[in-house]
DNA sequence: GTAACGTATCACTCCATGGTGACGTCAGTC
DNA sequence: GACTGACGTCACCATGGAGTGATACGTTAC
């Protein structure tokens, strides 16, 4: 498929949450402790929640003692918002084609 | 919030099923036969999804007869992408950028 | 008028997923 | 060594949402 748009992808961003995660570690790398003051969220809900990301392959992990940084992979979101842009570029080139029943 | 990156449009995108109709719809208009047809889902559960994609603004629909033409509004998808693309580019200049814990 | 067709809505079941507490593990401090 | 704090994993429960059949509504054909 040409257009495949990861749905993976998408599900993962598509929690509130997430997606809440998603934007603060666009702005700087924070480690868990730092999650859990800026949302206000469990820290096992946290967990949970980067796992997912983690799994999407939206963020990257580094150890650094006993806390784990967590930053956004920049190419990871762009493949998507590249994806979605084409997508709506044929859509623009296909205004008015309709398939008749 | 700068980047409010809509949480029902990727919510809305983030179904498989629906990914596929938003892909179908954006080649060309489809009446609900055509993406009975297509997808091989059932009238009611398509009808559904469609009232999901109608919702999160993703779709246009247009009676004609009997029949309802649905096409895809490049503009949502458009405005999704680029909110994606500016997270992304935020995330690329806030590389390196660290909270100290 | 009635029949047939396309589509939307409702009520329901079932499954996936989110939130939570208990617990385990690893790193640093004493 | 023991203790504490930072994280991750597991098992459980509750909720949301997907899929379905029955049904209602509007339009076209007869």
């Amino acid at each position: 498929m040409v257009t495949s748009v990861d749905s993976d992808v998408l599900k993962a961003l598509s929690d509130p949450l997430r997606m809440q995660i998603v934007r603060l570690l666009a702005r700087e790398a924070l480690c868990t402790t730092h999650l859990v003051e800026e949302t206000g969220a469990r820290q096992t809900n946290l967990s949970n929640h980067l796992k997912a990301l983690r799994d999407a392959g939206l963020v990257d992990t580094e150890p650094c003692g006993r806390f784990t940084y967590y930053s956004l992979r920049p190419e990871a979101v762009e493949a998507l918002a590249g994806e979605l842009a084409k997508l709506a570029a044929t859509a623009r080139e296909a205004a008015g084609r309709k398939r008749s029943c």
